[in-house]
DNA sequence: AAACTGATGGAACAACGTTCCAGAGGAGAA
DNA sequence: TTCTCCTCTGGAACGTTGTTCCATCAGTTT
């Protein structure tokens, strides 16, 4: 059915806009005024379009994983596409903050499936057998939402500007003059802290991950 | 300093309340009013205590935290104390699912320090060489919460009665019914969707890592 | 007894998500 | 062509939220 009007509303308009808000201004950014603002339209028009506002975030979200999944790895080791599954993944969030916390809220939902489907399918190239492959690709999964939602909220609370080594820095000393008892070891942490990176330090999950699943499921 | 009248409010007051109704009706079943009602006292009062609602959430997440992590376990090999941490802290989320949207929201802040230490000792304990203890230690509670977000997400959507068997039913048959050329992993999920334990799957997730750090750093 | 100050609680404000509805305007029927 | 639908629009309005403001209270100090 061709729309009515030329100029008219369409959902993947609305959706497209609400993840430039969104990347702009993140959640609490994204409301139904500055966004019919954009669209010079009404907020009632908006809508007709989506029943509300959790909708709205579940099809932004969703829309960001289709395209950071948008073609699979084909060359090289089983190893190696997943770490470019998950990278992807980590990326994609990295730059669209505000995913972390919707994929986080149920990954069952939104975006969640197609996360799934794609980091099976590495697991299931890994030569893991198949009883496993609900609870392998689940901790997998679950891992690189969770370091995935870590990184961003450090991001956000680093601020846009280039204050991250700052603020590391500061964290960093804070942990150091904590009470030598009472947190021995986080007092150890301060100077890995400054010094991470944080794509490496993902990477090095995943590794992890792998040479677990590799222990347990020894390769024939 | 005393207290000027007996009865009057205090911060950990607010913050037990608030936890109360957090347990009961969530995120967006905390407001100010509702709190006011609850201590028999106006808005106004409780903002002289707390700065605003984001302080407030950290505080009930930090208490939550605090408890969970309350005394740390004494016996049993290094491999058990890890799970004995990591799961407590799973099952305080289970049974405060709002904590983890705020510890994913940020695990440097809130109770996420003490979430550190409790874990980074076990990994100590574990034998891995001091300079991967941040690595290893931000990977797994970047598991753990990772981890208890989505069963929080989950045990949400399927709300409060019994009818998690009949969700994961439903949504296990969704599932099988998918393209099977878009879909070809996800399909075959259903039945180990269906019969799988949420505590025995997250524990699964930490015997992953414990056997990749252990081959990652072999015991000497 | 008077003045000070930590603490209170209710009224008021701006902003939000959402609902409602009067109407525009292209598509099909007459 | 004219009439009548019916999808789609957009602005006004409602209830609720987080937060601010301020008149007032009740111990403590002078």
């Amino acid at each position: 059915m061709a729309p009515r009007r030329p100029e008219s509303l369409s959902r993947d308009q609305i959706v497209a806009t609400a993840v430039e808000v969104l990347d702009a201004d993140g959640e609490t950014g994204l409301t139904f005024r500055v966004l019919s603002g954009r669209l010079a339209t009404g907020p009632g028009a908006i809508y007709w379009h989506v029943a509300n506002k959790d909708e709205l975030l579940d099809a932004a979200t969703d829309a960001v994983v289709l395209t950071a999944l948008a073609e699979e790895p084909a060359s090289g080791s089983p190893h190696d596409r997943l770490r470019a599954v998950a990278l992807g993944l980590f990326d994609a969030v990295d730059e669209h903050p505000w995913v972390a916390a919707r994929l986080s809220h149920g990954a069952w939902q939104a975006g969640g499936p197609r996360i799934v489907e794609a980091v099976g399918r590495q697991v299931r190239a890994l030569g893991v057998p198949q009883h496993d492959w609900f609870v392998t690709t689940t901790v997998l999964v679950q891992y690189i939402l969770g370091a995935a939602a870590q990184n961003a909220a450090n991001a956000r609370a680093a601020g846009p500007d280039g204050d991250r080594e700052e603020m590391l820095d500061a964290m960093a000393t804070r942990w150091e003059e904590l009470d030598p008892e009472e947190w021995s070891f986080a007092r150890t942490l301060g100077d890995q802290m400054r010094h991470h990176d944080d794509r490496e330090q993902f990477l090095a999950g995943i590794d992890i991950a792998l040479a677990g699943i590799e222990a347990l499921h020894p390769p024939t």
